[in-house]
DNA sequence: GTAGATAGGTTGATCAGCGATATATCGGTG
DNA sequence: CACCGATATATCGCTGATCAACCTATCTAC
């Protein structure tokens, strides 16, 4: 499960968000690695797979939201990413309009759904 | 504003959900009132014009989940649809999936940005 | 050596969103 | 009546993002 066509156009709008987020959490990091993180923090929901992943990075780059640069220094050649300025604020008005988004959509759901569905609050489970 | 490319590919993720969600509410739509719910529902954030609305529309009765009929009684030309008990099963589903990608997104935004943004309270305002 | 993980990348097919365009009716105004 | 804007449905073609598949290269382990 998890890769219908619903869930792909779920990911579609909040794939940039997700990319932005971890690179604002980790401060510095690489593709294969942001790669993992997303899948991690989605609970193996979103692949973001490699034709996904470098499209994406490549133009957020060229949006001028995040600055790339080569380190070898590991031994691992490795192209490094972090939030530019613009890239920050970018973040913070995305997040803010996907929140405004989600609220609309969650009062339209709230008379047909649990909203407190499956998995709502673990800590009661 | 609320038109550029995240904007649109925002809405993409739940379009279908949203389309389904008013059809649960009202019982029985057509389409030029389904886009004004939408529209309102979402406070002028989704447009959901017409190139989009009726291949949606159509999409979702070819898969099953929504059943249309005719109806020329009240004067105007109006094609009326309804969930089926397939577009049913599939919004609750949808919707399920849905809060779960949320609930993950707003995990990884919680460190970033604050979750109780601008109008996430309006009673406050 | 060779298999699998790590690391980056491209390409082509597919498909949804939407502006533009088309058609037709209804109600109101000049 | 003619005209216009709103109502109501529909299609076409362009654009652009996703992703399976594919490619290269290195490192570790067997």
């Amino acid at each position: 499960m998890a890769d219908s066509k619903f869930d792909r156009d779920l990911v579609r709008g909040s794939l940039d968000l997700m990319v932005l987020s971890v690179l604002a959490d980790d401060g510095r990091n690489y593709g294969y690695e942001i790669q993992r993180r997303v899948r991690e923090a989605s609970g193996e929901r979103v692949k973001l797979p490699a034709g996904t992943l470098y499209p994406l990075l490549h133009r957020l780059e060229a949006a001028g939201l995040i600055l790339s640069q080569w380190d070898d220094s590991t031994g691992r050649r490795r192209k490094f990413y972090k939030l530019s300025a613009a890239g920050r604020r970018r973040l913070k008005s995305d997040a803010d309009a996907w929140l405004a988004h989600v609220r609309c959509v969650r009062l339209l759901l709230s008379s047909v759904v649990d909203l407190d569905g499956p998995g709502g609050e673990p800590a009661s489970a």
